[in-house]
DNA sequence: AAGATTTAACCCTACTTTGTCTTAAATTAT
DNA sequence: ATAATTTAAGACAAAGTAGGGTTAAATCTT
């Protein structure tokens, strides 16, 4: 009996000293998928030819865990910012031209859109009437990432992407 | 026998429909135990007196987890932003003038400094010389980021919060 | 029609972040 | 000295994120 109970956690406690040890906690703009997403898009946004890109061919060049690409990219499918098929030939093509879709767009489909419009502190009602300290710096800063998100589209990316030095992903780009 | 290693797992599968389903993924910009720092410090700063603040009073007044904050706020003695005293009277206060505390600092003491640094997709080496295709975009946005946190200090904040209808936290704050 | 290919859906695991609780250590007050 | 108070440190639990598999469904090729 006691063994069993003795047995049953095996917790594998990591020193916590302080909050969790120095420096484990690191804080991105943008989540790991929504990063995968706007590499992803970029990609097929630069691949010449029309047909559709399969997720394999994608996850390979980018060096992103296919299964879990998989799901990012059923987001912007779902979103109407990719189209997709199944089968021999199937894969992701782009649902628009990729000048008419941006940044933002892309980011909302996978982060949503509360790093456009949140406070900075997160709180719920922050806005000119019950504003936190940091509104008026903040909103600042948010109205420029709003602006460059919207400017910028994924024919911008693309073709940045192409050029020579510049990388797309933690691997050298081979297109 | 079996019936130990029957009950042993009981997953708590969450549907995953897609990744995870749909917006259960929150971004934000700071970590949540940073926002307590950031929310703390300015309460601190915003107290007139002298002495030591408990940090019981400030996560009652703050609405936040006592056990949590004390471990942030341990982050934030360490980094040389706050003095702490253990024992009756004792608490937290500010190791410096308030003035002389940034917000960067307040975040590079606990979330670290890499959404200062960081390429928007996370690459390693995104620099002038193998720049990643967002690279100029959020270059800018980047250094509007660390001027707005540089140039904004702890008084500042702390003054804005006693003024008139503004909150520090989820709950109108009661100084 | 059968088999191959490729996305979609589903299940589960590992790790991180957030949060709760307990015990230890420091300090003050009595 | 003893008790009370308060931070420090530690164990642990709950929830979220990233990622790894398997099976199902759609579609093309033969």
């Amino acid at each position: 009996m006691q063994e069993i109970f003795a047995q049953k956690k095996k917790s594998p406690y990591i020193a916590d000293k302080v909050l969790r040890n120095p420096k484990n906690n690191i804080v991105m703009v943008l989540s790991k998928a929504c990063i995968y997403g706007i590499q992803a898009a970029i990609y097929v946004a630069s691949v010449k030819d029309v047909g559709y890109v399969s997720i394999q061919e994608i996850s390979e060049k980018l060096n992103i865990s296919f299964h879990f690409l998989t799901k990012v990219l059923q987001q912007l499918t779902q979103a109407g910012i990719l189209n997709s098929y199944r089968g021999p030939k199937g894969g992701v093509a782009l649902a628009k031209q990729s000048e008419h879709i941006s940044l933002y767009n892309v980011i909302a489909a996978i982060d949503g859109t509360d790093i456009f419009t949140e406070c900075m502190l997160g709180l719920p009602g922050c806005g000119i009437a019950t504003p936190c300290p940091a509104h008026d710096s903040w909103a600042e800063m948010r109205s420029k990432l709003f602006t460059i998100c919207h400017r910028t589209t994924l024919r911008d990316l693309a073709e940045k992407a192409n050029q020579y030095n510049v990388r797309l992903a933690n691997l050298p780009l081979t297109v």
